[in-house]
DNA sequence: GATGCTGGTTACGTTGAGGTAACCGAATGC
DNA sequence: GCATTCGGTTACCTCAACGTAACCAGCATC
């Protein structure tokens, strides 16, 4: 079978939304080191709710992703292959964020130029 | 300076955001063989509205991951260098897919058959 | 100059993701 | 027995994401 992602309703276009998530990407990465309990993940994902995180834990669980033993996780194999590009994510965004926030300065300020100037749109 | 996508209120965070979504990883692929118009990517990108087209591009323009030229789009230095971790995404979701759907349906048969034999809450 | 195509924008409605806070059962401590 | 912590669940609400459809300016074509 050919999976496609660019394809409207192929199911691996769901795979990759569960996996091009914030969440799931922390989730992961705090993973990576070993086994934890939901207290400590609550912990060190700073700021998400416990809802999110029970709802996150959930899903990937069942797409087989991690294992729950009674409040402890852990990934599975099939979880530890996305170590490798999931933390590649987390790199390029810490590494890269000045760049950006350069870039949005930039964007930003020109927009308000032409704002003042009295140019009614982009075209 | 430490940035730390962990951190409750780290600009990273939104930097992660961005790039940790299905639409930019489909629209970062799709450009990088080359430049394309936007009813190129239109129809490249099954199913996704004009809208959401415009506005994820627009956010990636702001960004700095690509340019635009009268409706031709062009990933910059910086974009090119999303190419990478994202096909990695792509690849991850088309090949695990089969996995995962397997995954998913033990679940929830498991979660079927708790429920008819009257467990009323997993532990 | 009407017709059509491209690359949008706008207004509007729907859905889903996510936050908050209260609650709860089981285990632990005093 | 009572309070506390842990690992959730639940109800409720808000807001951002997304879809739809109509509209529009610029340009080319005939």
């Amino acid at each position: 079978m050919e999976w496609n992602i660019f394809s409207r309703s192929c199911p691996s276009r769901t795979s990759l939304a569960q996996i091009a998530n914030k969440w799931t990407a922390m989730i992961v990465i705090s993973l990576v080191p070993g086994p934890a309990r939901f207290g400590e993940l609550h912990t060190r994902i700073e700021g998400i709710s416990k809802k999110v995180l029970t709802d996150t834990l959930r899903s990937l669980e069942r797409d087989g992703m991690l294992i729950r033993d009674d409040g402890c996780y852990a990934l599975t194999e099939l979880g530890r292959t996305l170590e490798e590009p999931l933390k590649a994510l987390q790199v390029w965004a810490e590494s890269h964020i000045e760049d950006v926030l350069d870039n949005r300065d930039r964007y930003d300020s020109a927009a308000d130029e032409a704002i003042l100037a009295g140019i009614p749109r982009a075209s």
